[in-house]
DNA sequence: GTATACTATGTAGCGTGCTACGTTAAATGC
DNA sequence: GCATTTAACGTAGCACGCTACATAGTATAC
């Protein structure tokens, strides 16, 4: 009868699936989240700005002050003003945050195909697709019901 | 090329969700999460153990717990041992809480409808199954990928 | 060059998740 | 009946989201 809301569902998921990837990442010392950063560290040349961390993570600047500040503390990352622009930051990875890279490479992609290991590709792609669109209309959030703008 | 991880896009939306949905309410003084206490409790004749608010959000006794003091102090429930079972709680609506949930009503299934707006009937309905297979799988952690149990 | 606006970061305070550990009451074994 | 186990709840402490407000540096207007 009544069908459970897309909202609880994707909730229910999202809990699961951070609480799984935390636990199993728990004695690296890092968690999900501290992994997504390091990652892209990675990807940018081991350094980037505060500013690009928050708009690839997609989250507000104190969330990415604290993340940044337990890593710091953690010893993957250190951060220094940027010598260019005096009000940036630059966020660096540490020798500890490669070595563990290394082991982590695969740590990413193996957790989302466990997440959709009841799908078949096709499924898995379809339900990639209808995300991405959902999450694409959230993040232009300009136009609302009645579609034009002022 | 690289395609975006599905886990991503499901903590995307979920955030802006939450997010969205919490300064819809903020006037009331609820968030989304207590909006869906008040609703379970609604269609559970304004009372519950702590307990069955836990299963019904699937979340931890801990955080239940700083839910319902937080509604508590709102003015939305009120908490008694139970008479029967000592160990219980028991968890009941105030008319304050019977008042809002009147304005309340629509909220989560227009929620709902904004989130899939730009899917068609057919592509929110494939959404909302592949979603539920997903989650199911995620709440039976006893199979692993190799199949059987002991 | 100075006033104004914008940008990047910092801090405070809160809501909602979690695990780990403790307490009390009920249920179960014998 | 009494010991043990299980169940429900409580507290402490942490991670990560957020808004609101403050500060400092850069860029723009004039």
């Amino acid at each position: 009868m009544d069908e459970v809301h897309i909202g609880f569902l994707l909730k229910g998921i999202h809990d699961k699936l951070r609480a799984r990837a935390d636990a199993d990442l728990k004695d690296k010392g890092l968690t999900l989240t501290q992994c997504r950063v390091l990652g892209f560290l990675e990807t940018n040349g081991g350094a980037a700005a505060q500013k690009e961390i928050e708009r690839h993570l997609g989250v507000s600047h104190p969330t990415v002050r604290g993340i940044i500040a337990r890593m710091e503390q953690g010893g993957f990352v250190e951060s220094r003003p940027d010598a260019q622009d005096k009000r940036g930051r630059q966020i660096v990875l540490t020798e500890k945050a490669y070595a563990v890279g290394r082991q982590l490479a695969s740590f990413i992609p193996e957790n989302e195909a466990r997440l959709v290991r009841t799908l078949s590709d096709r499924e898995a792609q379809t339900l990639r697709t209808l995300l991405q669109r959902v999450y694409d209309d959230l993040e232009a959030p300009a136009k609302t019901e009645k579609g034009a703008d002022a």
